[in-house]
Parts: structure tokens; C-alpha cells; sequence
DNA sequence: TACTCTGTTGAATA
DNA sequence: TTATTCAACAGAGT
């Protein structure tokens, strides 16, 4: 599930135990959730450790504690943050439990598509200084979108928008919901957009990234009427613009719904 | 019960 | 370098 807005969602979760120490780091090892990364150092150096910040950027969130320690955690696609009873027992999925004093902060993910990446050191992790720059930043020009899209010109324009180097925080509902409101078909091209199409585009993303962060980011609350969001989960979605049932295919191996009337 | 679907992404291949 | 396919995993839906 978890797109851009999401993220911001879940990474709010843990706010509340911001300025307290972590007391001790459950977790186990061997899960697939910390591939790639020192857990046992992980379990090792968080404990005494007090939480000191979080940020979002895309899909990554980063935890910031004292003594120089991070954590990064992505959520894949079924993961999920929140705050438990400080004696609070794991659940089967619960792969990473932080105790504190008055509450215990969970990351839980059955498919564990998710993960956990451990830093200790000076200054800023390397994998979290390089992460590109916010869609919704003035970095995002309609110059940095052309670039992207003449990069992968031959992909679908749907296939384009999941790239999370050039998108980052767009999933599959996200990038429905943009070429929606840009009237854009999925398949197009990426390299056939331009001129007006361009700018609808880059006008179309940003209003999307705004618009999710502002109510799903806020309290999970679904986006605004009238978007696509409302109809595309549904075999007998109708285009809320025209009433035209959508039509839904696999594009970039994403399930993917459109109105054939309006998305040329 | 069996089979299909899934809001992700990275590795392996072409 | 870029595009495509598939697997990692578990639960929900039909």
C-alpha cells in the first residue's frame, strides 16, 4: 500500500516517542526485513539511544537518535508503523519492536517486501543524502520532468511514473490518479509528451502529491471527491468526470485503470 | 479447498 | 543503458 502520502502517515506515527530514550531493540536477525544491513549491530547500539527526529522522502523514511545512530525503514508494500503499551508483545509480524518507557514504537510487514537499514557514524548516511529531491520542491521543474520522461521516452508513461529514482513517492494508485487529471492514456509514450501535454503533466503531478499528502497524510483520510481514487479499486469504476466505465489492464506489470473517453 | 489478486522493488535476463 | 519478467512473502477475496 504505502505511496508517498502514506509514508508520511506512518513516519508521524512514531512522533510520539520522540525525545525518549530506547530502553531495547526487539528484532529478529534472520528476517528477510534486514537484508542487507547489521541488525545485531542494530539491536546492539539503539538501546541508550534517544529518538531524536524523522523524515520522509518518497517512500524511505529515515529515523534520526543520538550517538550518531539511524534507522531507515521502507515499508514495501504492506508495512506499517505504530505505537503500542510499553509491555506490549510482538505479533508474528512485528519484526522490530523499540521499547520505551511509556509506549513501544512497532514496525509490523507480513509480506516483509519492506525493510531495515542500520548507520552509525558521522553526518548524514550516504543512501540518505543521495535520494533524489521532492516532487513537490521547486527541484522539480517541467525541465526535470522532460529530462525523465526523454531518459525512458520508449516506456509507457504509466511504467515511467512508478520510477522511483525520477518519482520518488508514486505508486501504482498515485500514478493513476496523475495521468487521470492530465488526461493523459497510459500507454502513451513517454517520449510523445510535450508541449501542453508536458505541462498538464507536471501541473497534474504536483496537485496529486499535494492533495494525497494533504488528506491520507494528515490522518488517512481518503483524497478529495471527485478524483479517481474513489472508482479505480472497482471492476464498475466510472470515470467521475464523464460517467465512462474505466477501463483496467496490466501496464508496466501494474494493475492499471483508466477512462477511455477522456485520456487520450 | 483451490486459485487469483495485491498500493513494491530489486535481481536476472534480453 | 534501458526494458521486461519474475520472485521475495502473506493474507484477502472469489
Amino acid at each position: 500500500m504505502p505511496e508517498l502520502a502514506e509514508v508520511e502517515y506512518y513516519r508521524k506515527r512514531w512522533d510520539a516517542g520522540i525525545g525518549a530514550k530506547i530502553l531495547a531493540a526487539e528484532l529478529r536477525a534472520e528476517k528477510r526485513i534486514f537484508r542487507g544491513t547489521d541488525a545485531h549491530a542494530m539491536e546492539r547500539e539503539l538501546p541508550g539511544a534517544r529518538l531524536l527526529a524523522s523524515e520522509a522522502r518518497g517512500k524511505q523514511m529515515a529515523f534520526r537518535f543520538s550517538r550518531g545512530v539511524w534507522i531507515a525503514i521502507h515499508l514495501g508494500m504492506t508495512g506499517r508503523l505504530r505505537v503500542e503499551p510499553p509491555e506490549f508483545p510482538a505479533g508474528k509480524h512485528d519484526h522490530l519492536v523499540l521499547r520505551q518507557k511509556e509506549r513501544a514504537l512497532v514496525f509490523s510487514d507480513p509480506r516483509q517486501f519492506g525493510r531495515v537499514i542500520f548507520f552509525r557514524g558521522k553526518g548524514e548516511p550516504p543512501w540518505w543524502a543521495s535520494l533524489p529531491k521532492a516532487l513537490t520542491s521547486a527541484a522539480f521543474t517541467r525541465a526535470v520532468l522532460r529530462d525523465a520522461l526523454q531518459r525512458h521516452r520508449k516506456l509507457s508513461i504509466k511504467a515511467t511514473l512508478l520510477l522511483q529514482q525520477h518519482f520518488p513517492g508514486i505508486g501504482n494508485w498515485m500514478a493513476d490518479e496523475v495521468l487521470w487529471q492530465a488526461r493523459i492514456h497510459p500507454l502513451t509514450p513517454s517520449g510523445g509528451i510535450d508541449g501542453a501535454h508536458l505541462a498538464a503533466l507536471w501541473k497534474s503531478i504536483r496537485a496529486v502529491c499535494l492533495g494525497a499528502l494533504r488528506h491520507v497524510g494528515e490522518d488517512f483520510s481518503d483524497p478529495p471527491r471527485g478524483w479517481l481514487f474513489h472508482e479505480r479499486w472497482s471492476r464498475r469504476g466510472k470515470c467521475p468526470r464523464d460517467g465512462t466505465q474505466l477501463k483496467r489492464e496490466t501496464i508496466g506489470g501494474r494493475t492499471t485503470a483508466w477512462c477511455p473517453k477522456c485520456q487520450m
